[in-house]
DNA sequence: ACAATTACATACGGAGCGTATGATTGTTAA
DNA sequence: TTAACAATCATACGCTCCGTATGTAATTGT
């Protein structure tokens, strides 16, 4: 009795997974040989359809973690803010921001939605939009968003405008400029939720 | 000499091109066998090769004819509209209108994405963009949008933020109501890009 | 302690892809 | 006109990858 064991399968489970993010990460879900990141983990096949089912529940499951760990970070980031507004501001330029690490963005944006279909239905990875659709709900309780617009709706379009958003700048040969002039228009769009006649934070 | 060379060849090509299109639209890029298609068309793998390279060519191509369509479509609607602002407007509409049909949001949002990379960075699939960024350009001129930030930026943001707009009425079960929530929170998006004290158009 | 279940590896068959090669047809130049 | 040439497309082969079926060792329940 080396060890207890629910633990060498929490391990197994975690050394999986990890492979496989690296793997999805890098090369990409398509390219990634499930011999390969397996082995490399030090199992086979075999560990993966026992635990796993097949390939794509295994990205399930990197996709599950990943989605927890920005959660994690946006919640980070809503801690203090002066305002309310300012804060969601900053939660979405924190969340393109972790668009632009390679691994979120290709799991996240690009191989997950055309594996398991509109991200909008996964089951263990929306912690983020709900966060974001929280927040538009009190702004529009506290009169600051205009009314009549559905938060999570809202909270979508704009999720979709950071990916637009952080590809580009993840592409561009000038990161920093790119930056600049996407963050911009990014919080010029943002500024249509606000209420028209009424004085503008900051 | 039955037919002219070159126009058996072009003939393939477009048979392959459909073909493709076809398959990829319904059951997607990756499940889409180059032996069952290219046999739907009467031809085999060997065409296809040597026309497009491979799997991943004709997938360009096949993004280049529906770009093109799309792009057409929308100079279509883009003839007569009351004011440019309106133009515009109804331009990104339209342009989740196209989202909406199946095989365009599976070839142009999701396959491609995923097997080819950033959509800015595809050679011969950009009109649609850059007929927005073009308005947008002439918009900023007459003073109707605020200054000071990259069309071509705002309209990659747009289109993000479209593409999700398509795909959450897509997949939802009340296609009629969440197309209305949908619309009116892009619309709120879009007014952030109008210039504050101005008088709105309409 | 012994049956039953779990966790994982191994083995097998099939499908899909890319390349190399081959055959047929149209084009071109002498 | 015809012979060499090039282009178009099909066929054949080997490889990799995936999913399932099966095997085995270890662990749990009783």
């Amino acid at each position: 009795m080396h060890k207890p064991r629910k633990e060498m399968i929490a391990e197994t489970r975690a050394k999986l997974i990890a492979a496989a993010r690296h793997a999805f990460g890098t090369i990409g879900y398509a390219e990634a040989s499930m011999d390969d990141f397996t082995a490399s983990a030090g199992l086979t096949r075999g560990a993966l359809y026992h635990h796993f089912g097949d390939k794509k529940g295994l990205l399930q499951a990197v996709i599950a973690e990943i989605d927890g760990e920005m959660a994690a970070r946006v919640n980070e980031v809503a801690a203090r803010a002066p305002t309310r507004w300012q804060h969601f501001v900053d939660e979405c330029t924190t969340y393109i921001e972790m668009a632009l690490e390679p691994e979120i963005q290709r799991i996240m944006f690009r191989d997950g939605p055309a594996v398991l279909g509109d991200p909008a239905q996964w089951p263990n990875a929306n912690a983020c939009i709900a966060s974001m659709a929280g927040h538009l709900t009190t702004l529009q309780e506290e009169g600051v968003v205009v009314s009549g617009l559905d938060p999570e709706t809202a909270s979508r379009l704009i999720n979709g405008a950071s990916s637009q958003a952080a590809q580009r700048i993840a592409n561009s040969n000038d990161p920093e400029a790119t930056s600049k002039k996407v963050v911009t228009a990014f919080k010029q769009l943002l500024e249509g939720l606000l209420k028209r006649p009424g004085p503008q934070p900051n």
